[in-house]
DNA sequence: GTTACTTGTTACCTTTTGGTAACTATAATC
DNA sequence: GATTATAGTTACCAAAAGGTAACAAGTAAC
């Protein structure tokens, strides 16, 4: 089943944070990193490696001093926004009818 | 974040085969349990009454002999076709430019 | 009274996921 | 030579998720 890959691609604690700060323009690790509070160095390097693994990111080094690293995401990334926007959309709704808003 | 509530509700191994399951009517145990192979008893109880308590599935205890059990979803729960539809749709995007199909 | 059917439950274990804290490398700046 | 800034890594632990196998309750049919 497709969806199940869908979902296998986005799930975890922090993939979809990750996503989500980089559909405002590439960033380096550091800004991701003041970017979403409470992601620890281990985890955001981890999940930045399984992104571009999928190929929804690239990582690209500067030879600057101090080195820099920027992610950016690639078309399959930002080919997810149709269904980040449905994901947001239900998670409003779900909010409103289970959560009480 | 909602979209994490969202993904939240929908995780895991087994809860997407439930929910789709169900979308082509209500269903009891033992018919849900033929449909997905491989998940235990223990699982789709576990998950069941989690999808209950998530308001997506309703569940009716019938006093024929042997007791059966009917499992359908709920209005909210029918509203996450559109979510589950651009899931698949991505799923299928992502298959095939990362899965070579 | 044993077997079968349905819907689960229980105890125990393994695997996966995530967290914490300390450490590394490189080079510029003080 | 100590400090700062970048981008990570490593070892170790805790918590969550999932799996396995056996058992339970109710009743009808044999």
């Amino acid at each position: 089943m497709a969806s199940r890959d869908a979902l296998a691609v986005i799930q975890g604690k922090w993939r979809l944070p990750i996503i989500i700060s980089l559909t405002y323009g590439p960033k380096r690790f550091g800004e991701i990193k003041n970017d979403i509070e409470d992601i620890s160095p281990k985890m955001l390097s981890q999940e930045l490696k399984e992104l571009e693994h999928n190929k929804l990111i690239t990582r690209n080094i500067y030879d600057s001093m101090p080195v820099t690293v920027e992610y950016a995401l690639t078309p399959l990334g930002k080919s997810l926004k149709k269904l980040l926007d449905e994901l947001l959309d239900w998670g409003l709704h779900f909010r409103k009818e289970v959560m009480g808003k």
